[in-house]
DNA sequence: GTAGGAGGCACATCCTTATAA
DNA sequence: CTTATAAGGATGTGCCTCCTA
């Protein structure tokens, strides 16, 4: 910068002035200014501006369980498009569901100088961000309720979502519903367990916990997993798959053993090409893109010096039946009203 | 970091030495000062610390077309758990193959003094990060080969995998076999147009451009043109599709002709669950993990100071064949050996 | 309306001092 | 008199705030 000022022949601040558009610079000097930042390939440095203007890096963190999920993806893709017009760059990192990478993100990300976090937490207990929160940064809690930490959060109906899906099985005559899920540490993971097991006591149906298959390190292991469950002749005639990662390796089990025609399959948010395959994939849809946007936008107003209540938003999940749902199952239903 | 040092009451630059774990400091300090630190809810402002060390802020750019594509998203992955590990924090930023918004973050990072850029280049033209890289800034070029731009470039065979995919076909017994691609401005298009060509040409077929099909606003534009082309009755009996997101709507297009079992398709790098289809989608695979894991690795070793001669690497494809390819064609093949 | 200069943001570098072996 | 250990102080990093003309 001092470089640039002597070029165009004026004071650092002059070049300064000319940098960031304020008012009352002259068209001569402007023009002189950029002429010499040209030459000089000259960067403005944000980090030492801001430094001086004892305000924060006009940065916010992404923290995701993993972005190569399509989920988080399009979720990501949304906050990334609240803030792009804004000037606002976007941090991001994925934890894997283990805490401590989210909490060592946290820190990178603070250390930084981030003015806000969207986080879909793998912790068990966000009240380490208190101090963050205190220091004020901004946070909002994404597809997991927030535990022991009064923040804005967006979140999808996990246990009314689930309850749909299995109320949809049942209805179509099933009674041994498998459940396939996620790590059970993990909150949303918990509450589509907890809608399953709505459904079933709805419909006087005992839970087993022999059919209820959670945790998986990989693809590989839900398939073997859910072979295992379908080989043990327990009587299983549909699955409730709770993730959407695990639905194509519970699909590749089912059809594996000859019974695509035969288990019901209802998914928690499914994959794309889900129609494609016969039957088609029924789900209960969620809505990344909208948490997304709506994750960002609270972000952003709280940025902009906004400061409400902390609001949780619940955003609705929907049915889309596509044939694997309605496959029927040995019972009987007097509810002639088959979605 | 005053407040630390008054509290813990050493001066400054021992609050210094602590937080940097400088070597000579003693316990008892060094805890007092860990000590204030916690009482004060004290942040290390990284990027004071580096304008002042005059490094740059140990974080990196990547600029990728579209976050919510998962050959995308996967890249991504690969190249964040390059930089966890090193402390480097990871920007990014999505395209939608517009140029401007590629400057655009390019010089949003830059501002932000990044230490390098991983790039899946939307622009036509990456001449403008010669600037960037006189400055200091490392840039690496993936996917696409770079123009105009002698960097580190991490890409697919994309014209050899095209025309392994189109050979395939031909093998099979097709001659008319449409083509459904990117927008023809985007250089990996043009090299699997280019390998579909070269795949014509030694089968001495005629290329007729009604049946290539290029440049689509959304998957429904996919869908609607792969409609009319088979709809058109141009003798189509199979379909090379050049990119992962439109294999999905130009199946769901076959698929709704009833034209499941007579129309043959290989893509260009499927997706997730495209086995489950019937028939399964055959596809030139590419590996989107080894492209990012690799794309990280060499920005990581200008990083850390070694500058040799850039290289240009071309990562294989390879077929893997599902059913959807060897749908046979009308015409007879006197090669036996059909994979 | 237009420009310049002193000073400081939060930190690290370079230099210096002090004690002990 | 070196060498290792432990700590402090002046100065400067790129830029903006506040004051001045």
């Amino acid at each position: 910068m001092r470089d640039v000022a002597a070029l165009a022949d004026v004071s650092i601040k002059t070049v300064s002035r000319v940098i960031n558009k304020e008012k009352y610079i002259s068209e001569t000097i402007s023009r002189r200014v950029n002429e010499a930042i040209q030459r000089l390939n000259y960067r403005h440095n944000l980090a030492a501006s801001q430094l001086r203007a004892g305000v924060n890096s006009s940065a916010v963190g992404v923290i995701l369980v993993d972005i190569s999920n399509p989920f988080s993806a399009a979720v990501h893709r949304a906050v990334e498009d609240v803030f792009r017009e804004t000037g606002i760059a976007v941090f991001l990192a994925s934890t894997d569901e283990e805490a401590d990478r989210e909490k060592a993100a946290v820190h990178a990300f603070s250390k930084r100088r981030v003015d806000g976090f969207v986080i879909m937490p793998a912790s068990h207990d966000q009240g380490y961000l208190l101090s963050e929160i205190a220091a004020g940064t901004h946070v909002v809690i994404i597809d997991r309720p927030p535990a022991y930490l009064n923040v804005d959060f967006v979140v999808s109906e996990n246990r009314k979502g689930a309850r749909l899906g299995v109320d949809h099985l049942i209805r179509h005559g099933h009674r041994r519903i498998g459940f396939i899920g996620d790590w059970p540490t993990v909150a949303s993971s918990q509450l589509r367990l907890a809608g399953y097991e709505d459904a079933l006591a709805a419909a006087e149906i005992e839970r087993d916990p022999r059919i209820i298959l959670q945790g998986f390190a990989d693809a590989a292991a839900v398939q073997q997993a859910t072979e295992n469950l379908l080989a043990a002749d327990a009587g299983i005639t549909a699955l409730f798959v709770a993730q959407n990662a695990l639905c194509a390796p519970a699909m590749r089990a089912v059809f594996a053993r000859g019974k695509r025609k035969e288990i019901a399959i209802v998914g928690f948010d499914g994959f794309d090409g889900a129609d494609l395959i016969e039957p088609g994939l029924t789900v209960i849809a969620q809505d990344p893109t909208l948490i997304g946007r709506t994750a960002g936008e609270l972000l952003l107003r709280r940025m902009n010096g906004e400061n409400p209540e902390p609001t949780g938003q619940m955003l609705d999940t929907h049915l889309i039946v596509r044939g694997s749902g309605e496959i029927p199952g040995p019972f009987r239903v007097k509810d002639a009203s088959l979605a």
